[in-house]
DNA sequence: TAAAGCATGTAACCGGTTACATGATTAA
DNA sequence: TTAATCATGTAACCGGTTACATGCTTTA
C-alpha cells in the first residue's frame, strides 16, 4: 500500500485499538482524533472494503436483536505488517494548515480596524472553546481509560493540540494589542 | 460570491497588494503566504477567469520583448466591494489540520520506542527549519518592505506561524522525554 | 549547453464532502 | 410522537494536485 492512503491507515490503526465497525470508528475519530483528523462515512465504508480486498482486514457479520446488522472488521497479520511499515516511514513534510483568519488578516488593510479586531476576538473565543474541549478529553482519558494500553499515546497527541492552541490564544491577545497601536490610514 | 471560494478571494486580495499576473501571484503565495495557504496553477488560471466573468477583475494584455505575453489583472470596484464583504464575515470554524505525525503517534504502541522517538526527532528538525524560514521572511519584510502599507498585516500572520511552530517545537522536546520514561511492553 | 526563470494554460485524476436512502429501537 | 442513536451504504459534486504542453531568455 502506497504511503498516501492516510484514510486506510487511520482505519487500519483503529482496528488495533478496539474499534471494529465503521460506525464506531467514525465516533472515535469525531471524539478523540478530531483535533488532527476527520473523516466521513463516504470515505469509511469504501475504504474498509478496500482493506478487505487487500487482505489487511477480515469481516465478521453479526446480527443483533433490535439493532441493524453489524459488520465487524478485524485486522489480519498482513494488515498489521502493513501498518507497522507505514508507522515507521518518517513524515515527509509538515502540514500546511489553510487558515481562513490569516488569509483575511493578510488583506485587512482593506478594512477598518474595529472590524478586524472583532474577527480576532471571535477567533479567540473559538480557540478557548477548543482548548477546553481538549482539556476535557484529556481528563476523561486520565480518569476512565488510563489503563488502556494506547492511552499514553492519546495523551501525547492531545498535548500537541493543547500546546499549539495555547500559543494561538496568546497570539490573539498580543495581536489585538498590536492592532490597537497601529495607526489607521485612509 | 459565496463564502467558500477561498481561492478566488485569495487572488482578489492579492490584486490589492500589487500582484497582477497569475505567475507573480503564485510566487507571492509560495514565498509569503505558504505558512497558511498554498495554491497551484491548475487553480489560479481558471479562478482568474472566473473573477473576470463575475466582473470582479479586468484584464490588460501586455506583450513584452523577449518574454512571454502577460495578462495583467486589476480589481474592479465591484471586486473591491466583494472582497470587503468577505473580509468582514467572521470565520465560522477553526481549521482542523490533518497531521500525519499525530496520526502515526496515535497508533505507536504497535511500534518500538526508538523508532517512535526517531520520528519525533525528524519532525523536530523540520519544525526548526520552518521556524527559521519564517524568521527569515519576517526579517526581510522588516528590512525591505517595512514601508509597504500591507506590511504590518504580513508580520501579524508570520507571528502566528512563529508562535505555533515554537509551541510545537517545545512539545517535541517534552514528548521525547515522556517517551523515554514510558516503560515499553511486549 | 544545460538549467532555471518567465509566463500561460488544460485534462485527468483523486481525496473528500454532502445529500440522499433505509430502517429499527429507545429515550424525551 | 418526535428526536436521537445505532448502522450501512451510494451518487453527485467539488476543490485541489499532477502531469503535460509550449516557448523564449538569461545565467551557470
Amino acid at each position: 500500500m502506497a504511503q498516501k492512503n492516510y484514510t486506510q491507515y487511520a482505519l487500519l490503526g483503529l482496528l488495533t485499538t478496539g474499534y471494529h465497525t465503521g460506525y464506531s470508528m467514525k465516533q472515535m475519530i469525531d471524539g478523540s482524533l478530531n483535533h488532527f483528523w476527520k473523516i466521513s462515512y463516504g470515505q469509511i465504508y469504501p475504504a474498509l472494503k478496500m482493506l478487505v480486498d487487500k487482505g489487511y482486514a477480515e469481516v465478521k457479520y453479526t446480527s443483533q436483536q433490535g439493532r441493524p446488522d453489524k459488520k465487524e472488521y478485524y485486522i489480519t497479520s498482513s494488515g498489521k505488517e502493513a501498518l507497522k511499515q507505514w508507522l515507521k516511514q518518517p513524515v515527509q513534510e509538515l502540514p500546511i494548515e489553510k487558515n481562513e483568519l490569516l488569509l483575511k488578516l493578510f488583506f485587512s488593510r482593506q478594512q477598518d480596524k474595529p472590524t478586524t479586531i472583532k474577527q480576532i476576538e471571535i477567533y479567540h473565543e473559538k480557540l478557548l472553546e477548543r482548548y477546553n474541549t481538549y482539556e476535557g478529553i484529556k481528563k476523561m482519558i486520565l480518569l476512565e481509560s488510563s489503563e488502556h494500553k494506547d492511552a499514553p499515546f492519546w495523551i501525547i497527541t492531545l498535548d500537541y493540540g493543547l500546546s499549539t492552541t495555547h500559543a494561538a490564544i496568546d497570539w490573539c491577545i498580543k495581536t489585538k494589542d498590536t492592532l490597537l497601536n497601529l495607526k489607521e490610514e485612509e
